[in-house]
RNA sequence: GGCCUGGUAGCUCAGUUGGUAGAGCAGCGGAUUGAAAAUCCGUGUGUCGGUGGUUCAAUUCCGCCCCAGGCCA
């Protein structure tokens, strides 16, 4: 009953130490990613290929349109469900990726919370688009005062959740969070990799080739072709994932397209930021440097002695 | 070779009627509870191209030099 976690930033090499473990012991993964769940986005999220995912199983990628909306709720109950039948079948789960609030609900649990209101959503965004957050901020601080307290007057998506939370379940989002604050158990044991570079210059250079190999790959056709096909809008989450975002402006006409490939860089950059300030305030991790050579024959070792498995070569 | 226009933060540029300078972007640090690849907060010393001169004081005015672009030969 054990699992493997993997966390890292995007470019540091999560997936080839995933194919390399899962070469070495039955495995399946379980990608921790906000936008590999999206179908018919593969080249700017990086999703592994045909031949990977022919070797190793890998689940929650492509299990949603890009008009639809994920989360960490959901991912939470999708990733302990899959992660229990993997055990079943007597591999072991290797759950990838970089979106470290799921890690995080993962790990530490996640209150208790109605899902997300399109409509209310929508009725909010309309009153902050002629009265403006700072309103909103207000009026939740009287309804909400421990969340209104927390939040920045311009947060506006964490604003418009607190005021969701209380349309929808009449409960304030603090007196909900406050209420099971005990992390589930989770039903298995974990072992927690980090990768983090040792030299950040490093990453950007590997962010900066793999930006330029994503836009050779169709990175620009791909959304055109998204587009045929669905029915897409900018403030979708899918459409606001780094790379598309970016892509999306040049195909609108409102950044030019000389101007993509330094867009996209820098938004993969910033990503990559916070995902390291995350795991620096993560504990309970092991961390490898990403950069040092032999990191999945290294990596893979110290998975084999947790698994309790006879060292491969 | 001559004339013109530029040379200020990593980049694009603003500015100082002479009192050593500031925006955007980038970068860096942080937050993070069903959109999280999201959303937000904080963070700006840089031989003001070089060198001489005028001045109490020059990045600012003047001379020369270097570099880039343009025009004329």
């Amino acid at each position: 009953m054990k699992a493997v976690f993997l966390l890292g930033p995007t470019a540091s090499g999560k997936t080839a130490v995933a194919l390399a473990l899962a070469a070495r012991f039955p495995a399946e993964i379980v990608s921790v990613d906000s936008a590999q769940v999206y179908r018919g986005m593969d080249v700017g999220t990086a999703k592994p290929d045909a031949a990977a995912r022919a070797r190793v199983a890998h689940h929650l990628v492509d299990i949603i349109d890009p008009t639809e909306a994920y989360s960490a709720g959901r991912f939470c109950d999708d990733a302990v469900r899959i992660a229990g039948e993997i055990i079943t079948r007597g591999r072991v789960p290797i759950l990838a990726g970089g979106t470290m609030m799921y890690f995080r609900a993962l790990t530490r649990g996640i209150a208790r919370l109605p899902p997300a209101d399109a409509q209310v959503r929508a009725a909010i965004e309309e009153r902050a688009a002629t009265q403006g957050w700072g309103a909103l901020h207000d009026e939740l601080a009287a309804v909400d005062p421990v969340s209104a307290a927390r939040l920045e007057r311009g947060d506006s998506q964490r604003i418009q959740r607190a005021l969701e939370v209380w349309r929808v379940s009449g409960e304030t989002l603090s007196s909900l969070q406050a209420r099971d604050p005990s992390p589930p158990q989770l039903p298995f044991a974990t072992l927690s990799i980090a990768l983090e570079p040792s030299e950040r210059a490093v990453l950007h250079r590997r962010i900066t080739r793999r930006f330029h190999a994503m836009l050779e790959a169709g990175l620009l056709e791909e959304l055109e072709g998204l587009r045929g096909r669905y029915v897409l809008e900018a403030k979708l989450p899918s459409m606001r994932a780094v790379g598309y975002r970016q892509a999306w402006e040049t195909l609108e006409g409102t950044a030019p397209r000389s101007t993509l490939a330094q867009r996209g860089i820098a938004a993969t950059r910033q990503l990559a930021k916070r995902q390291l300030t995350w795991l620096r305030s993560m504990e309970g991790l092991e961390r490898y440097d990403c950069l040092r050579p032999d990191l999945e024959g290294s990596v893979a070792r110290r998975v084999e002695d947790f698994l309790s498995l006879p060292r491969g070569t």
